[in-house]
DNA sequence: CTAATTGCAAATGATTTGCAAAATT
DNA sequence: AATTTTGCAAATCATTTGCAATTAG
């Protein structure tokens, strides 16, 4: 099982030059109507295909923690979280404070700010003493 | 268009009960679960709807950012962002650093800490002058 | 009574996957 | 030649929605 060697493809280049080009943080859909411009029978698949693999390389970063179900909280106290970037599960960051950070946001952008989301990831003890295979 | 009058219903009830018993940040799956060895016959959607009500009310908290597509980024150099809840719109929020609460973190539960990310939420400038329509 | 809420099932939306053909090395 | 990558379509997964029946106030 060892790691597949990347290729170049012409898709894979188009892609990340049209997102490098945007500032607006585009969505898939979004970026592919983008790049059909260029490659007119690029499918979205391919796009999707891409998007995950630039992520895994490090070339391109995604906002949303996407894959999944959404995580729910009963607990409403102010308090962070770390998750397992290999298992997924989450724990609750007691004791911290991002006082610090708050402070550094009044107006941003002309943003009326309301709140902010901070959360660690790592990886969790269970994980860690599990074999590392690589994804 | 006035929002509903809330009622109070036995499975909102258990659900917030069985949410607050947890300490695992439960997905809508796992919560239907657990929920339904007090109600046998409650549905999932009971429960997402739930869920999406409580997180309304403010009653609890919802650790994704769900709904619509993910978004990318080609700029990897270190910066946040600011998200607008109201039209989903992200934009740059430069010259912030997390350095201090980052600090505070070597060890967290025995996770081994990777990276963090921090996002803010608020309501851009273009959706500020729109009028509010309460959803 | 009236309107909110439910269970069920079907619909939606985003993302993933299987497969044979095309492209890369 | 060997494998990766692609386009397409179908499949999957999480979540939402329509509807008639039930329930709370």
């Amino acid at each position: 099982m060892s790691k597949p060697i990347q290729r170049h493809s012409r898709q894979r280049q188009v892609i990340l030059e049209e997102l490098r080009m945007q500032t607006t943080h585009p969505t898939a859909t979004e970026l592919h109507q983008l790049a059909k411009q260029r490659l007119p029978n690029l499918s979205l698949g391919t796009v999707y295909r891409n998007l995950e693999l630039l992520t895994r390389t490090g070339l391109i970063r995604r906002l949303d923690t996407r894959g999944g179900e959404a995580r729910y909280d009963g607990d409403c106290t102010h308090h962070f979280h770390v998750r397992c970037l290999r298992c997924g599960r989450v724990n609750d960051a007691h004791g911290l404070s991002a006082a610090p950070v708050k402070e550094q946001v009044q107006t941003l952008d002309g943003y009326r700010i309301l709140g902010y989301r901070l959360e660690f990831e790592g990886i969790c003890p269970t994980c860690q003493k599990r074999p590392t295979r690589q994804r």
